[in-house]
DNA sequence: CAATGCTTGTTATACTGTTACATATGAGAC
DNA sequence: GTCTCATATGTAACAGTATAACAAGCATTG
């Protein structure tokens, strides 16, 4: 469903969305992933990744179970297993901060050390890599012999239009 | 309870402790942001803040309620509470990766980014500030317009020690 | 004493996430 | 085709994390 509605562009009513990404790329890579383990991108794989995607915003597993598809409605652990295929495809991403999972269409690569901002506002979520960032983290570390494995960084704020349009 | 021990110095037995603090100081500071506040640093704050302290690790609410004092068995909420006051006393941080509470001995700076390294083998965690994290982190939020707020940082790795020592 | 403000005790409930097991589906192997 | 195997799904129960609501206690103060 909803496949080729054309180039998602920006639209003109972005207070109810979070940040368009592109549903369509991000789905290929899901599938480019599966084909890799040879295992299936089954619907309800597709179903939580195109309502993550369309909705662009973090959203709990207990929200998505409620909102997928309009039709079935989803056990949680249904939505969590699709949760766990699509972060390990790198489609999707958990904010520990809200136990929330969202859409990514960004290519990660490995040690990449990623920041994610968080509108308190409106809950849009940015991706940014820094390099800066891992330098501090390594330079941390190495004062007390500490050995990096996975940073998890994330910050909570207001995102720009947030800030622009205070209380509206 | 376990007041006046004197000098903590290391122990010979750290595999069962976490990292070492001065419950003491810890304990004082919480006393002074009570007075701060107008409001009682009570036995079930004391209590609390004394077992995170002696035990040096990050431990669930539930795991606390548990743990207390060997003696009445506190309700979650009653946790929850006194996480609460330690948390703005400053004395207690909150680790989102594992929903775990931890006190802390440093005083943090108003604008201080602080990161939490974990150790996945041992759970112990370490602090420290980054200037230049924070300087990463603000550049990845000036290229978005982004404003940076209340950021979150937290490391899984191994500590020396582990690290050092392989499965031990 | 009475009023106020905060802490505590208690119950219930919501939210988040996992385990276990039965069933279905799909891709090779024979 | 059918058997076999691995994986995915359906279903139920449960474990773990966190908060809401309200009564009761205990202090300080007027
Ligand atoms: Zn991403
Ligand atoms: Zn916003
Ligand atoms: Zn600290
Ligand atoms: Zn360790």
């Amino acid at each position: 469903m909803h496949r080729n509605p054309g180039p998602r562009g920006t639209c003109a009513h972005e207070e109810t969305h979070g940040h368009r990404l592109n549903g369509d790329a991000v789905e290929s890579r899901a599938r480019s992933y599966a084909v890799s383990k040879g295992v299936p991108f089954t619907p309800m794989r597709q179903s939580v990744l195109a309502l993550l995607a369309a909705s662009g915003k973090p959203m709990s597993a207990y929200e998505i179970a409620e909102k997928v598809s309009d039709a079935r409605k989803l056990k949680a652990v249904q939505v969590y297993r699709a949760l766990e295929f699509l972060q390990e495809a790198g489609c999707v991403h958990r904010l520990a901060s809200r136990s929330a999972y969202f859409a990514c269409d960004h290519l990660h690569g490995e040690g990449e050390t990623v920041v994610f901002m968080v509108c308190a506002q409106c809950g849009a979520v940015q991706e940014a890599a820094s390099e800066l960032v891992a330098r501090g983290l390594r330079g941390a570390a190495k004062t007390t012999g500490f050995r990096p494995r996975h940073p998890m960084i994330e910050v909570e704020g207001e995102c720009a239009e947030c800030a622009g349009t205070p209380e509206r």
